[in-house]
DNA sequence: AAGGGCCTCAACCGCGATTCC
DNA sequence: CGGAATCGCGGTTGAGGCCCT
């Protein structure tokens, strides 16, 4: 644990609060580039008056391409809730079981409904009489974690598998037979949800699902090619002029003087451990229109996406000269999708999605 | 129609974990 | 090996929207 911990962007006079489409569109381009190999030089870099924790949050839990949006399902909240009965307050964890869903969203969702449900019917089973030993221990009560399970909060994180079995709590320590143990014991009616309890372990117990049918494929996963968009293409992306006193504020603050540079450097960023995505990779059109409208109507910018499939033969992605016209980067890309966004950007029309990026970044 | 309370969710905060040097 | 830098997680907050009275 470091103690020289850098100072939050509020000390420095970032950017705080709700981000704007530029903001966001901003924020896309140069991680469609360049990945996210260093999210603290990455504001910086894309010339973004925020830190870099702040784009992460934001990449992470509403730009990623490869999210879901709107309501969860059915199947979703029971498995949430399955989930949430084995690992406890593990957002992360349970959000990998999750395909598009982030720990935020995951998080929220739990707090706001799920839990106020699942007590509901759990105190509901109390009354009509525990049927069965095996759930009056088990149901969502979140029991302080006694174990020091080494990857655990030391706050309030929470687990709920303590009851049911030895005491090992972390996910980490449960052996996959103390798990499957744990699931024999769920009640929650088994939906069809495209996959087994056994998938649900296997994700559990290695924090991703590889297993679980049209998961988003993870474009930064180390087995994934790095997330270049075009290798040994990489334009230089321009200085920005934004306040250069913030910046060597925030690099005096953070020593990260030599980190500023890495992203430019990296000719490969976003590999290793990266385990959230650049751009979706794979070939879901259908996938890409969903998060192409939502994202176009979280913005503002939504018109009717036939306006832009007439369009789209234009392999550049910016086409659609009315909705999109190449003034607007922020619809260009939207209107393009994640993946075709991806070549848009990398093309010689780059200068139009990031039209609003100084070119002499 | 207006006001107040409630709900939702994006964003922030702080800290532990991990990686780098 | 130890300290610094960065990442990632989980809890909390607050603005805005919705609903009820």
């Amino acid at each position: 644990m470091g103690k020289g911990r850098a100072p939050c962007c509020a000390k420095v006079g970032l950017n705080r609060g709700s981000w704007t489409p530029e903001e966001d569109m901003r924020l896309i381009a140069y991680i469609q580039k360049f990945g996210h190999a260093n999210w603290r030089a990455l504001p910086k870099q894309a010339g973004l008056l925020r830190c870099g924790k702040s784009c992460r949050l934001r990449w992470i839990n509403y730009l990623r391409p490869d999210l879901k949006r709107g309501n969860f399902t059915v199947e979703e909240e029971e498995t949430l809730i399955k989930l949430h009965n084995m690992l406890g307050n593990k957002w992360s964890k349970i959000a990998a079981c999750l395909p598009g869903r982030t720990d935020n969203e995951i998080k929220n969702v739990w707090n706001t409904h799920l839990k106020k449900r699942v007590a509901a019917s759990a105190g509901e089973q109390k009354k009509g009489g525990a049927k069965g030993k095996k759930k009056t221990t088990c149901v969502d009560v979140p029991a302080p974690a006694p174990s020091p399970s080494p990857s655990s909060s030391t706050t309030t994180t929470t687990t709920t598998t303590t009851n049911c079995s030895s005491g090992e709590s972390g996910e980490q320590s449960n052996s996959s037979k103390e798990l499957e143990f744990e699931l024999d014991k769920i009640e929650i009616p088994m939906l069809d949800l495209g996959f087994d309890l056994d998938m649900l372990l296997d994700t559990v117990t290695n924090t991703h699902c590889p297993a679980i049918p049209s998961a988003p494929t993870s474009p930064c996963s180390s087995a994934s090619p790095p997330c270049v968009v075009d290798d040994g293409a990489l334009l230089d992306l321009p200085e920005i002029d934004i306040v250069p006193e913030l910046w060597s504020i925030m690099d005096g603050e953070g020593g990260a003087g030599a980190c500023a540079e890495t992203a430019q450097d990296n000719a490969a960023p976003c590999h290793g451990k990266g385990t959230e995505a650049r751009a979706a990779t794979a070939d879901d059109d259908d996938g890409k229109e969903w998060w192409l409208e939502d994202l176009e109507k979280e913005l503002g910018l939504w018109g009717p996406i036939e306006d832009y499939q007439h369009q789209q033969p234009d392999p550049q992605g910016c086409v659609d000269p009315l909705s999109a016209s190449v003034d607007d980067p922020v619809s260009c890309y939207f209107q393009a999708g994640p993946a075709r966004a991806t070549s848009a950007v990398q093309g010689p029309e780059a200068s139009a999605v990031l039209a609003n990026i100084p070119m002499d970044l």
